[in-house]
DNA sequence: TATGAATGAGTCTTCATTCAT
DNA sequence: CATGAATGAAGACTCATTCAT
């Protein structure tokens, strides 16, 4: 300290003794997830992290050796889980394609509120052709859960006009996209509050019957 | 000259010695909007468009001063027209809200139909809360257009229960979103290849009707 | 000029004005030679060499993509011709070992004399086990040269006491080495200045018959 | 101690659980020793010693305060003893210099043997110009022993071509250099196993008689 | 019109070093 | 005795930007 005073300098490595713990290693994740969603990946500095985290952006290589292992570890810890929490999307009841799709839709919403970083996310970096979350995650998830979601889809093509390929794009377009755009219509003045829910209602009501007039009973 | 001749970049088509004035900026902005769309505007660099269009890096800054004045050409002269050529989106025939909005849709395929680069670009930086595209697009259209369809909506949405906020939104969900993914279904197995017109029909026909079995005529 | 006064700030990226030229990538691979020399590769970094070269570190990449290129660069237009000047070191008159040797010798010296680089160099980076030069210039000219040299001592071998394997380290330890750390030497008091021919003179005296008193003739 | 079994680091033989007192000190410099050997002392990182033997790198100074103590602990314990040893190299019997030569020349393969780090930290950062040890041991040993070889030397010197300050670092570049760069032609093909005693062998043969043909008796 | 030469600022990464425990 | 947490300084590399030609 006395050194500190005299000579203008810190000395070099003087941790700042905030909180310890692996807590900390959570807590770079959540400002990660936040900032990814915020900026996208790539576009998110490891000092920008750090900062927003209270710390250097050295300590982020002291916790994720290299810049993509921090993804890796996003990848492990929390996106993979989130996805797999949505179950094998499309295998509900094959007999009712409309309440199976409500149901996930509803789902989404849920997983959405539950994380809020999640739909900015997935637009951006799973969707999006260059999107850094693609890849990895087709390659941990493409084969169980896919095949089964695309026969399930086919069997009710059969029946209506749905088209397998479109479908899940689709759920996506009226789910995740308005709720990763949200504050796209909330800052304008004269603005409805829309909420997660409202958005939930939206996307299954335009499921179920389009955005005509109120069927009739 | 000798540069083209060695590197075979010259694409086929261009006519060559000829005085080429002010083309070269024009053939900078599509190379510009292509990568754009491709990688994202933030991470396209300068030296990436002048490579690819056959230039250096040096000559991005003889035609464009600085990196923000590309972006602003780009949004007059590539964005704000296209853009305007969408009319006021949601003003047709005030009383056949479907007519309407099939309308538009369909306008949104054939756009993108003619600029490839327009889904991509517009899901990632016009819809996204960090696309570089919104802010500026906003105050040029916000005004006129906005408070015009947003009114046509709510006539609607006393029939109905469609959503003012979310129609807009939830209608470049179904198309302009898969339009921008859509090699994100073309690798996979047993693919049909989903073209701008199917995607055309199939958003049409959820607006209509929603996913269900085809309704009785 | 008027900005920089105003501001106290440079804008980004004003070049110095200095000669310029293809001068300039020869003025850097004198430099880095010299450093490569003095401290070892791996422990020169880019800006000393640019330092030293009157340049910033950031220049070094517009000539040399990549450092590694540097020593690349290096090896192929510098150390690959010295090495190559050098010939099949031991392959001269079959019948005179000593003649072959000392005329060797002596082209040593006097490459030396000519790339001051050289010993020090061939020394700390040919030699040693993890020499950076090592490798490279190895799978440039293992085949042909030495395998021949090897044959020419072997000969050689049969009728005196000379050792295939060390004739040729020990040649280099005699020449290169005195040579690499002359300045060992030369800050000493009462210091005879020991130059090349002295090494040269007394290298070829020790292959000839040993330190011993000098031969009857 | 829990470190050790999930790593399963810890070498055979080191006593376990038993007070260990400044064994660790010694076994770090030993390590340091091997490894500085190995990579030369500067692109030895700290951590790189503090694994190799086990500890954490905050270990390193928790028992050498500073880099720079190390070195300063390994030039007191290592290698100014080791120098020491070897005595007034050039020290002998006044009459017999090639017997004196030769004695030094086997003492310093014997010392090679003994410690397989000395051959080629010497060349590395004795000889070498910017060599870290060359310094610090010059300013321990320049004065007693240096003058007294030199003055050996000289009387040498006029009955025969010997250079009194060739001699020395001569001697060095046949003995220290080929049992450091032992890898060097070990690799090679047809590659008759050098050792230690051929080496001497070989360095007393030159220094004896050089490289020609055997004398007769 | 267009480019080559050069640079400042910023990002990623490594490493010695510190401190509390 | 030993470590985990944290950091400052420095190096490699990228990129927008400048200027002279």
């Amino acid at each position: 300290m006395f050194h500190e005073f005299v000579t203008g300098l810190r000395r070099p490595g003087r941790p700042s003794g905030a909180a310890r713990g692996p807590e900390q290693r959570t807590r770079l994740l959540n400002v990660a997830l936040v900032l990814f969603a915020r900026h996208g990946i790539v576009d998110t500095t490891l000092g920008e992290i750090a900062r927003e985290a209270g710390f250097t952006p050295a300590m982020m290589h002291y916790v994720f050796k290299m810049r993509d292992q921090l993804l890796d570890v996003l990848i492990d810890e929390r996106f993979a889980p989130l996805r797999a929490s949505l179950g094998t999307p499309l295998l509900g009841n094959p007999d009712d394609p409309i309440a199976t799709i409500t149901q996930l839709t509803q789902r989404l919403v849920d997983v959405a509120g539950e994380y809020p970083w999640f739909p900015a996310l997935w637009v951006r970096e799973m969707i999006s052709d260059s999107g850094l979350l693609r890849q990895p995650m087709h390659e941990r998830f493409a084969n169980a859960s896919q095949k089964a979601s695309l026969a399930a889809i086919s069997r009710w093509q059969r029946e209506g006009q749905m088209n397998a390929s479109l479908v899940f794009i689709t759920l996506l377009g009226i789910t995740l996209l308005p709720l990763a755009s949200s504050r796209l219509w909330r800052d304008e003045p004269a603005r409805c509050n829309v909420g997660s829910e409202e958005i939930a209602r939206h996307a299954i009501a335009l499921l179920v019957h389009g955005i005509g007039p109120k069927q009739p009973a």
